[in-house]
DNA sequence: GTGAAAGCGCTAACAG
DNA sequence: CTGTTAGCGCTTTCAC
C-alpha cells in the first residue's frame, strides 16, 4: 500500500536523459536553463510526484530559508495580527516560518530559542516573555551572526539589534490624559513587570500626564500584576473595596481591564460614572464588554509586515541591520464608553 | 566577528582521536558505546559548542521527528489549550512541532498541507477549516502512509483515519434542553457551515431536544453564518429587530454569542429575561460579558494530549492507527447567568 | 566497543 | 545552455 520510494532529481534526470544538475537548475528557476527543458522537467516532476528534499537542499546550501518567531502568547488579537503580517511578507519572499510561544515564561523562551537555534533558522523574530531578564539565550545567534529582531516587548539595553515598537510612553500619556480630561482625579495604573519596556514606558507616560496636569503621583496607585486571569479578578475585587474609590483606571491590557470592569460591576460600581477605564491593545473583548472599552490600538499586521520585511531585507543583504536601531510605529487611543463621562456633542 | 565555521562530529572525533561513527553513537545514546567515551564526547561537544545538524540527520534516517499541526485559528481558548496538550506530549516524546493556521480558508489549508508534506512531517494533526469540502490535499499523506489524525473539526466520511471529537450532538441537545427548561419556547440556533461535523451535529442535537420537548422545528430558526465578527454584529442586530422576538439563542461559539448579546443589549433587549443565550467553547470572553455566558466547555488540553499520544504511539508502532476510528471526549454545559431565568436555589 | 566506508538528495564550482 | 564532480554532516551496515 505504502508508496515508499521517494522520487529524486535523479529519477527525473534519467527519464529525460539529462543531468541531475540541470534538473536542479530547472526546478530552481535558474536563468541558465532553456525554457523547453525547464518545461519538460516540471512536467516530469509533476508526473512522478516529485517533492524536493528540503534537508538535502538545506544541508547543501548553508541556510534554511526559515524564520523563527517567538511570541509570549499566540492567543491575543495583537499577536495574531502581527503573525499574519509576518507570514504574508515571509511567504511572498519564499521564507518558511517556525512559530513558538513562550507562554510568558522565561524558561520556556530559553527552550524555544534553543530549538530555533538547532533548527538553524536564518533569522529570529522575538517578543519577550513577561519575566525574561537575562538575554543570554540569544547569544548563540549573535555569535553566529544570525540576525535577531525584537518587536513590542523588547530589551533596549541590548546593543546592535533592531527593535520595532510603538511609543508606549506617548500611548500611556494619552490614555492618562484622556482620563484626566474626563474629570478623573485619582487614577490607578495597573500594569505588568516593570522591567519590561512596554510596561515601564506606559508608566512613564502615566506619570508625565499626571505631572502635566498638576496631579500628584503616588507609588501606591501603581499596581504591578502578573496580568493573568486570576489576578485580574482579584485585583478588580480589591479595587472595588478601596476607600475612597479611585475614579479612573488605566490598565495595561484589555483582557485584564475587561475582567476588572466585570468585578467592579459585580460590586455595583458604575463604569464609567464611578470609575472610568482605559485598556490597551484593542482586543476583541474590548468591543464586547459593557460598556465598550476605551483602548489603545496598534497596528499589529503592519508591525508584523515591517518586522519581517526588515529581517528579510537584511538577510538578502539589502540593509545592514545594525544601522537601524529602533523603529517606532504609530498607535492611537480609541475612545469608547468605558471612559466617557461627559459625552461630547 | 561572525563565528562562521560549524562544529561537526568530525571535529569532536579528531579532538578525541576516535571515529566520527563513535561520536555519532555517543551523541545518540547508542548502547554499544562505553560510558567513559560517551562522557568524553559529551564534554568535548559542549566545549566546542557543537549543535547537531538536523538536516544531515534527517537526510540520513528517513524521518524527521516532526509532527505537523493544522488548525483553523490559533486565536481561541480551545485551540490554544489543544496545542498546549499536543506540545506537552510531543516534547516529552522528543518530537518537534510545526504549527500552522488555515484561517478558516480551505485554500490556505491546502497550502499548509502541501508545506507540511514538503517538510516531511512524520505525522499530521488536523482540525479542518470552515469551508473545506474536498479532502484531496491529504491524499499525498495517505499515499505515502503518513498518518493523519483529525480532531474536533473532522470529516467522518473519510475512511481509515482516526478522529478525536466531542459528542457535539449531545452537547447541542443539552444546551437546547437547558434553554427549554428555562422556559424558552422559540429558540434560534446560530451556527456555521453545516457540512462541518461540529455544526451539523450540534444542529441535530438542537432538533432532537426540540422534538423531545414537543416544540416545533422551523428551518428559519437556524441561521447559518460565517461566524466572523462582522456577521456577528449584523446577525445580532437582525435578531433584535425580529417580531416576535425569539426567547432563546443557542450559538455555536462564544465570541459570536458575546457579540450578539452586545448587539441585543444595545437595542434594549434584556438577557436573559427577554432572550436567554447559550454559547459554545468556554472562551475567556464568556466570563467577561455581562451577564456571563452559559456555554459548553470541552477539555482542550486533554484532547491535545490524547491526539498527540495517539499519533506518536502509532508512529512508534505501538498501536495500529486504522483500528481505532473515533474517540469521543467528554464535554459539559456550564450554566451562567446569560440563560438563567428562574434562578435555582 | 570501535572503525571504515558508503550514501541520504541536493547544489555549486568548474569546464565545456 | 548543460554535464561532471565533489561534497554538505550524519548514520549505519559490516567488519574487526
Amino acid at each position: 500500500m505504502k508508496d515508499t520510494r521517494e522520487v529524486t532529481i535523479y529519477d527525473i534526470a534519467r527519464q529525460l536523459h539529462i543531468s541531475p544538475a540541470t534538473v536542479s537548475r530547472g526546478l530552481n528557476n535558474h536563468p541558465a536553463v532553456s525554457k523547453k527543458t525547464r518545461q519538460k522537467i516540471l512536467e516530469v516532476a509533476q508526473a512522478l510526484g516529485y517533492r524536493s528534499n528540503t534537508f538535502a537542499s538545506n544541508l547543501r546550501r548553508q541556510h534554511t530559508n526559515t524564520l523563527g518567531v517567538i511570541v509570549p502568547k499566540l492567543n491575543s488579537h495583537f499577536v495574531s495580527s502581527v503573525l499574519a503580517g509576518i507570514e504574508k511578507v515571509a511567504n511572498e519572499a519564499g521564507y518558511n516560518l517556525i512559530i513558538s510561544q513562550s507562554l510568558e515564561s522565561a524558561q520556556k523562551e530559553v527552550a524555544n530559542a534553543n530549538t530555533m537555534f538547532k533548527s538553524r533558522v536564518d533569522g529570529l523574530i522575538v517578543s519577550l516573555a513577561f519575566d525574561t531578564q537575562d538575554l543570554s539565550h540569544f547569544n548563540p545567534f549573535f555569535k553566529k551572526g544570525i540576525p535577531v529582531i525584537f518587536f513590542d516587548r523588547v530589551e533596549q539595553s541590548l546593543p546592535s539589534s533592531t527593535h520595532i515598537i510603538i511609543d508606549n510612553e506617548k500611548a500611556g500619556y494619552q490614555a492618562t490624559e484622556h482620563l484626566i480630561q474626563q474629570g478623573c482625579r485619582h487614577i490607578l495604573h495597573i500594569t505588568g513587570n516593570l522591567t519590561r519596556n512596554v510596561y515601564a514606558d506606559r508608566l512613564k507616560g502615566y506619570q508625565e500626564a499626571l505631572k502635566a496636569y498638576g496631579l500628584p503621583f503616588h507609588e501606591t496607585d501603581v499596581i504591578v500584576s502578573m496580568l493573568d486571569e486570576k489576578s485580574a479578578w482579584e485585583t478588580g475585587r480589591q479595587i472595588a473595596n478601596m476607600h475612597p474609590l479611585p475614579d479612573g483606571l488605566f490598565v495595561a491590557n484589555d483582557t485584564f481591564a475587561a475582567i476588572c470592569m466585570q468585578a467592579l460591576k459585580e460590586k455595583g460600581i458604575r463604569v464609567p460614572d464611578d470609575i472610568a477605564i482605559v485598556g490597551f491593545n484593542d482586543d476583541l473583548v474590548s468591543r464586547v464588554v459593557e460598556p465598550p472599552l476605551t483602548t489603545v490600538h496598534y497596528p499589529g499586521q503592519e508591525m508584523g509586515e515591517l518586522v519581517a520585511r526588515h529581517l528579510i531585507n537584511h538577510l538578502q543583504g539589502t540593509v545592514p541591520l545594525t544601522h537601524t536601531h529602533t523603529i517606532i510605529i504609530h498607535s492611537e487611543l480609541i475612545v469608547r464608553q468605558s471612559s466617557l463621562r461627559n459625552p461630547q456633542r
